[in-house]
Order: structure tokens, then sequence, then C-alpha cells
RNA sequence: GGGCUUAUAGCUCAGUUGGGCAGAGCGCACGCCUGAUAAGCGUGAGGGCGGUGGUUCAAAUCCACCUAAGCCCA
């Protein structure tokens, strides 16, 4: 009885416990374990110094711990990993200190909401306690989840912003900037509500509808720079009658056209565009149109204030609009922040005569200590008695209110501490030259931003932060020296910024510290802490400086492009305001996590991809091979389809993985390697590609072009060797002797093969990598991938003289694999093998053909080639082959002989049964 | 409204300084194999390069404008 396992068993075919089915979600966890307990992460370190490495410093942009890690969070510390691991195969020390934020508003409001916290009843060390406690809570959260996605760093030793160390250099960093003349205090407008007296942030305002006055009030032209004729009138049209006091200028767009127009009241300056809503709202006759002047002609006119005897002059801005009023905007820096910022460029004083109560300072002349609301009254009165006033209404809109006692808010300038990007915006601006940034248009981008941007201010009117450390002396004289900053540093290194709140002033200072300016010996706090971009804008030195295992500057930072504005530029200022050096030679950008439309994922779409769900449904290594993937550039989308298409994707190395694993179960690499130069062609051939990819791909890692890596490992999987390579090599492995040189040549190559694969994966697929590493067969191997580096392979591998032969044959190929499927579709054959193939072509092309002597059979996996010499370019027959079948290798051939039992064989498959 | 960016087959990506009928893989369709088998092999159909208008002997590649999308700002 024959039957077809008879000779199976006497088929080295594949044999492995390595699972084609990965089974990630379930796998990985498990394999993280190891990890963790074997310490891999601190033995690489050790490795790394060891060998005394040159070092690579990736640093961290902390997320903010208020929630739990997005898909997006998640794309930028997989890109860090990808950057780490790479290097650290390239032969650099890559320590990597993830951190987080963990200070600011969003946390205080959370605290508050979350944990229930009755604000009034509790000190601000208790509260401060409750954010902290907040703070690490989604610490040790994200931590879990950045560390199921394989990301490797000092996890058990990260820094975190409030960290006492953190902090007290922080405040040398704020005490180096004074010492250079960067921070100054000054007026600034800012949400204010006088019920509370307080400061209120954007997040903490609550829009509702409110009944204002609605008043037009025309200043009279005093200088018309020749164009306007003195006696005309500019109109202005607000809803907040108190501002007026404040009114410095008159803004008009410099775009627009305006209107000189005759009416009874005057001749009145509009926009053109507006005119007739204007008339028509204050119900007055337009009786000529005297003139047209273009915004921006009226820019330096002279107005006068209709009550009080100083001038309001006329300014162009963008931020006018036509939506509403007369296109002539009542401009008082102190009261807005549009009014604000375009005061600044007209070097207008911040001017604000309200006090935290909301009545009018004395600065407000008659009015002071007027309420506002009264004040709303008083104004459009006495507007109206100097005839100033064209039109009292009142009108329902939308304004902002505060959270707490939901009374209306004002805008009103305090004193503000700043730094003053004008003082080194120059350096600044310099420095952005010698980093270099990825991709190169982030230069423009930054640059643009930097040139533009105003003063920044640090204050914050808060208490979960580091305190501004500022002390007023009863005289008024605010203490800012190096000596006293320092003092707050050093009790801050040892307490913590809570000493701010636990402290009096004088257990702050230096001991027996007396005012520079008056000898006082009495001092108060500054109440403001910084803006958390600060604190983040401070990790390069509170961090690289204080880290023995890492260095000043880092190598490379690698955050989404919005950083351009954040933390790129907070890092950047604070190390040009101190140190005068940026605190990084590259910058690495990435674009967002879209959905699969392009669209950015918002609750409300309901297209929100969570890096858990990914992890759940495919696995991280499934995560990370999408990282990998896309061209992280531009946006970046996700769906369900796209995941998919990478786990198929992802199946097809690993399988191709599986099968060398399978095929090189029998292979010792000491006993059984071949040398190289007697390796089969084939084989030399493919040890030539493996070396065409790695160095793409090594390439790639470099330059941080992870998806070329991806798009090249797996075009090399599918068609070099699934398509061509391993089909071929098949019937060598399965049915040649288990010794004879051929089969071990074959093992050889695949096995250097799957070494480099695994190795040029292993940055991105970090756990099915050392899944593979653990199942190669190989003696006193590193105990896992991650430990291992990138050697250079053999410079004989690169043997290009095959290319250009091995080319062709693979073109011709093609042309035999149409001619099969044509046989195929017509029923002359199923399996190649069953087919004879003539190959007629033009001499030059068949003598080359046949220096493949007798291996084309298994090249093209037929039975039989036959090459004839014609005129034609290139032909191929196909006909069934004649001939018996080996029940053995499956291949036709008249050489197949009846063995004893009857049963077929071919005289190789007889030869290595007969051995 | 401003600064920067992106736009090539259903999907993910290649397409050097403008130059040969626009490529790859995946997916899909059809077929083969059943000794990689919840695998493997082959063939094939898919786009005219977001749109419009220019420059040029020649443009996916250069210029202008527009559209859609993204980040930041106002």
């Amino acid at each position: 009885m024959s039957t077809k396992t008879d000779y199976q068993d006497t088929l080295q075919l594949p044999k492995t416990d390595f699972p084609m089915r990965a089974n990630l979600p379930n796998r990985e966890p498990g394999m993280l374990k190891n990890w963790e307990e074997k310490n891999y992460y601190q033995k690489l370190q050790e490795k790394q110094i060891a060998e005394g490495r040159p070092t690579f410093i990736l640093h961290d942009g902390p997320p903010y711990a208020n929630g739990n890690i997005h898909i997006g969070t998640a794309l930028n510390k997989v890109l860090k990993d990808f950057v780490l691991r790479s290097r650290s195969m390239d032969g650099y020390h890559t320590p990597y200190v993830p951190g987080w934020d963990t200070h600011g508003l969003p946390i205080e409001l959370r605290a508050i909401k979350d944990l229930g916290v009755n604000r009034e009843k509790m000190s601000n060390l208790e509260f401060r306690q409750k954010c902290a406690e907040y703070a690490k809570k989604f610490v040790e959260i994200q931590k879990e989840e950045f560390k199921r996605l394989g990301i490797w760093g000092e996890w058990d030793n990260p820094y975190l912003t409030l960290h006492p160390e953190y902090e007290a250099r922080q405040i040398e960093i704020f005490g180096q900037m004074v010492k250079n003349g960067y921070i100054y205090k000054d007026l600034k407008p800012v949400y204010w509500c006088p019920d509370c007296e307080t400061a209120l942030a954007e997040a903490e305002i609550e829009y509702g509808n409110h009944r204002s006055p609605s008043i037009y009030v025309k200043f009279a032209v005093k200088d018309g720079l020749g164009i306007l004729p003195n006696g005309s009138f500019f109109v202005i049209w607000t809803t907040t009658p108190w501002t007026i006091p404040a009114n410095l200028a008159i803004s008009v767009h410099p775009d627009y056209t305006y209107v000189l127009v005759e009416t009874e009241k005057g001749d009145l300056v509009i926009a053109k565009d507006l005119l007739d809503s204007f008339l028509n709202d204050v119900g007055l006759t337009a009786h000529t149109i005297k003139a047209e002047i273009s915004g921006a002609k009226l820019d330096g006119m002279i107005c006068q204030h209709p009550l009080f005897d100083r001038n309001s002059i006329v300014i162009v801005g963008d931020h006018v609009t036509l939506e509403a009023g007369t296109g002539c905007v009542h401009t008082a820096p102190g009261h807005g922040q549009e009014d604000y910022v375009i005061g600044l460029k007209y070097n207008l004083p911040v001017f604000s005569p309200v006090d935290s109560k909301g009545r009018f300072t004395e600065e407000a002349g008659k009015y002071a200590g007027v309420k506002l609301a009264e004040g709303n009254k008083l104004v459009t009165q006495d507007l109206d008695e100097v005839g100033a006033l064209l039109k009292l209404d009142f009108i329902e809109h939308s304004y902002p209110h505060c959270w707490r006692c939901k009374d209306p808010i004002i805008f009103r300038a305090t004193e503000q501490w700043f730094a003053s990007l004008d003082g080194f915006r120059k350096a600044m601006l310099d420095a952005i030259e010698e980093v270099q940034w990825v991709p190169k248009w982030g230069i423009e981008r930054i640059r643009n931003m930097v040139a533009d941007r105003s003063d920044w201010c640090i204050s914050r009117q808060r208490v979960w932060g580091v305190p501004i450390p500022i002390f007023y002396c009863e005289c008024g004289e605010a203490i800012l020296s190096e000596e006293t900053i320092q003092s707050v540093a050093d009790i801050f290194r040892k307490e913590g910024s809570n000493a701010w709140y636990a402290r009096e002033a004088s257990e702050l200072l230096p001991d027996g510290f007396t005012c520079p300016k008056c000898g006082g010996t009495t001092f108060t706090k500054e109440n403001d802490i910084m803006d958390v971009w600060f604190d983040s804008g401070v990790s390069h030195s509170a961090v690289l400086h204080q880290r023995t295992n890492l260095s000043w500057p880092a190598d490379l930072y690698l955050e989404g492009s919005d950083q351009h504005r954040g933390w790129f530029q907070s890092s950047l200022a604070t190390s040009i305001a101190a140190f005068n050096k940026p605190p990084y030679k590259a910058v690495l950008t990435h674009g967002f996590v879209v959905d699969g439309e392009g669209r950015k994922m918002s609750k409300s779409l309901g297209n929100v991809v969570e890096p858990e769900q990914v992890t759940k449904q495919y696995g991280a290594d499934i995560l990370r091979l999408w990282v990998a993937s896309a061209d992280y550039r531009g946006d970046i989308r996700v769906s369900n389809e796209i995941l998919k298409q990478l786990s198929d994707g992802y199946r097809r190395i690993r399988n191709t993985a599986r099968f060398i694993l399978g095929n090189i179960s029998d292979f010792d690499p000491e006993t059984h390697s071949v040398k190289y130069e007697d390796l089969t062609e084939l084989d030399k051939w493919a040890l030539l590609r493996l070396t065409k990819l790695s160095t793409r791909v090594r390439e790639a890692y470099r330059n941080y072009d992870f998806h070329v890596m991806y798009h090249d490992v797996h075009q090399f999987c599918a068609v070099d060797l699934g398509g061509f390579y391993l089909d071929v090599l098949k019937d060598r492995l399965y049915c040649d002797e288990q010794d004879s040189p051929r089969r071990r040549s074959a093992q050889t190559a695949m096995f250097i093969i799957l070494n480099e694969l695994v190795k040029l994966i292993a940055p991105v697929l970090v756990f099915t990598a050392d899944e593979i590493w653990q199942a190669i067969p190989l003696k006193d191997k590193e105990e896992s991938v991650h430990l291992t580096t990138w050697d250079a392979l053999p410079a004989e591998f690169n043997n290009v003289s095959l290319e250009a032969k091995w080319n062709q044959l693979l073109e011709i190929r093609k042309s035999v694999a149409r001619a099969l499927e044509d046989a195929r579709n017509q029923k002359k054959i199923g399996s190649s093998n069953e087919a004879t193939v003539t190959i007629k072509a033009k001499e030059n092309l068949i003598e080359q053909l046949s220096s493949f002597a007798g291996e084309l059979e298994i090249l093209f996996i037929v039975s039989k080639v036959n090459l004839v010499v014609s005129e034609k370019e290139i032909e191929v027959e196909v006909d069934v082959a004649s001939g018996e079948k080996c029940e053995r290798c499956w291949r036709i051939s008249e050489d197949v002989t009846a063995a004893e039992d009857s049963h077929q064989l071919c005289p190789r498959c007889t030869d290595v049964l007969s051995n």
C-alpha cells in the first residue's frame, strides 16, 4: 500500500513551536512581565555604559497628568521608543527618563470636581496636597499605559515637575533670568471677578445672557492730518460705558474704507459698510458723503476724549471687524485683551482705573469710588451732557460670568510678572538657525512664531504651581535678588514649593535680610505662581543638568507640531535667557492623529480611537506597526480598515520568520554553517538582497524614516522571500538529504537572514522580535534581541555582480508565471510542477539562461525547462510534463522509476532514501 | 483673517535636480496548491497624480489661484 505519508516521513518538513497566530493581546503582558523581572532596561543601560558608547539623549516632553493617554500621546511615545531603540542598536548609550507635567489650572479644576474638594474651606497647603495626589494618580495610570505599549525607560525614576529638586532648579533658572535682566513687572488685563476679588482663568468663565447698555459716542477730531477737517467726529460703539474713562485710542482697520458723512449730529467718520446700519440704529439721515478714506490713512490722527482733558489717538489694527458698531473701535488697553495687544504696539499705557472690588480709583478723577454699574449710568449721562452721546439703547447678549458667584466679570489690568522676549528674541532667533529641524519646514514655523510673539506673561493668579520667588518690603519694593532667590531654591530643594505656603516670608529669606531700599525687615510674599509652560520649559535644565546619567543639551526633542508654540518655544526661551544656548541639537515634530477620512477626532463625532482599544483588539505591536507604517510628517490616519491592513502586514512578517524557524530547526550554526564562497548562487543572491535591505533600513532609522523601514521589510518578506526565494528553497529543504551541502547552504542563508531581520524589526515590533529571538537556534546569544546591536554584515555579502543576472532571471520568471497561468486557465496544468516550459528567445538570452544550468527547473518550480534559440524577443510555451511523478518530491520526470515496492521515485529521492 | 503643513490607485507608501505608456505592497477578483494550511503561490482589474489656469519641446514634479483637511494664532 502506498500512501502519501509514507514519504512525508522521509522529508525534512518545517518544524517549530513558534505559533502562527500571534495572539498579541494575550501574550504581550506576559512578555512585559518577563522583561521587567529580568530588568532588561537596566541591563541595557549597564551594557551600554560598560561598552563606553557615545550617548544619545532624547529628552522627554512631559505629558500633562490629568487623564488617560490618548492615541496621540501613544503615537508620540512610540516614536520616541523607535528612536531610542534604533539608536541603541546602532551603538549608542540611550538613557530615557520619562516625565510628567503636574502643575496647573486643569489639575486644580479636576481636583475640585473629581475629588469633591470644598476650596473655600481648605487652606492653600491642603488644596495643593489634593492637587498633588490627583496628579500623581494619573502619573501612575499613564505610566502603566505607556509600559503596555512596550516603551522602555526609567519608569521607576521619572521626572515630575512637582519634585522638590525640579522646583528648586526652576527657581534657579528664574533667578538666572532675573540676573540677566529679563524679568519685569507690568500691568496686563485679566478676567476679574469684582465680587470674588480674584483673577479668573479662561476655564473659569461661563458665558450667559446679560443686559447691557449700548451706546454710540462721538470723538471730536483735533488733528485730522490735513485729511479730515477738525471738528468732524469719529464714532465708536460700546456696551461697557464704564470703560470710556479708560479710553486711550480708537482703532480702525487699515484695509477698510471709511466715509465722512454729513448728519444733523455733525460730520461723522464711519466704516462705509456699516454706514446704513449705523444711521438706522441711531436714527440719523445722511446728507452728504463728504469723503472716502482708507483706514490706513487715518492712522495717527488725534481726537479729543469727550470726558477728560486728554487725547484719544487713532490707530490701525486687524482686530477691527465689520460685525457690529461703526468700524471705529473704542480702545482701552487696560480693559481688553485685543486693546492691550494693539496698545503694546502703539506704546499706550495699560490704563485701568478700577480697583479689585470693581470701583473707580482716583485715576478716574471724579468717578473715584463709584461702582462700575453706577459708573455706566454716570458716564452715559456725562456723555449726553457734553453732547458726545449719539444714542443709548440696551441689548441682551452673551457675556462672561464668574463660575463661582455667577456675577458678570470685567477685564481689569493687574500687575503681572513678565519675561522680556524682546530682551533675548534675537538670541532665540539666532539659536533657531543652529538647531536641526525635522522636517525642515519646522524652522519656518518656529521662526515666525518667535519673531511675532510678545513678552511672556509668567504670572498666574493660582496656587497649584511653583510660586514666583519674589518678596515685597513694606515700603513697596519688590525684592528679587540672586541671594533671595537662591535662598528660596535651597529651601525648595529640601521641602518642595509647599514651603512657600508653609513658611513666613522671614523664614524663606536669608537670615538678617533687609530691604536694599529702605532697610526694612518686614516682607510679604508674592501671591502669583508661574505659568505651567515655565515649569515644563525648564525641564532641559531641571532634568538634564541634574541627572548624572544625562547630559545637556539634548540631542533630540520629539513632539507634535503644536509644540512649536508650546514646549519647543518655552524651553528655548528659558534656555536662551538663562544660558544663551538652545537646549536641543535637533527637534523632530510629528503630525496629529486623525480618523480614516482625515478629520480630527472628537467625542461628538464619535470617531475617537483609544490606544487601549487597539492593544486589546490587535496588540501593542500592531499599534507600533501602525506608527511605523505612516509618514508622521503630516497627519496620521487611523481606522479599523487601516489597523486591519496592518495586521495583514504583520502576519506576513511573522509567518516569514516562522517559516524560516521551521526550516532551521535542525540547523546548528556552529557546525552546519557553509562558508560564503561555498553557498549556492541563489543563496548569495538572497544575502545580497538582505544587505541592500539592511543598508536601507538602518539608514531609514538614522533619518527617522520609520515608514521606509516598514514598507521595505514587508516588501522583502513578501516579494523577495515569499514570492521567490523561500518558495524555490522548499525542494532543497524538504527533499534533499538532511546534511547535504545544498541544504545546509540554504539554511545558512536563512539563518543569517532571520538574524538580521529580527534585529531590523526589533525597534518597532518589540514583542514579536523578542519572541522570534528566543526561538532562533543560537547558543550564547543575548538574553533579548533588545540587548543586541546592529553588527555590520560581512562585506562579501554585497556581491553586486550578481544583480543584473538575477534581475533578468526574475523578469523571465514573470513571463514563465504568466504562461503557466494561461495553461492553468486552460486546465492544462494545476501545480506548476506539472509543466514543462519551453523558452524561445534570442541567442544571447538563451546563453545567459544556460548558465543557470540545471537550476532553471527549480527556480521556476517546474519539472522541465527547454531552451530554444529563436528570433523572438521571448516566448514561453507550456506543455504537460512527460514522465512520471515522483511520489516523494512530486516533481515529474522521465527518470522516475518504480522502486522495489512499486513506488515511483526520481533518482534524487532514490539516492536520498538509500543513504 | 494670518503663519506653517498635507493632498499620487479602496488602504499605506515610492516617485532623485521637471523627461520614456505613473510604481510597490496590502486589499479585492479569479485561479492554483494542500508538505508554511485560520498559511503559501500565480494572474488580473483598479489611479492619470485634490481642482483650475499658466511656464516649458516636455510637469505628479516649477508658478499662481482655488478647494478640502490638520496644527498654531487672531
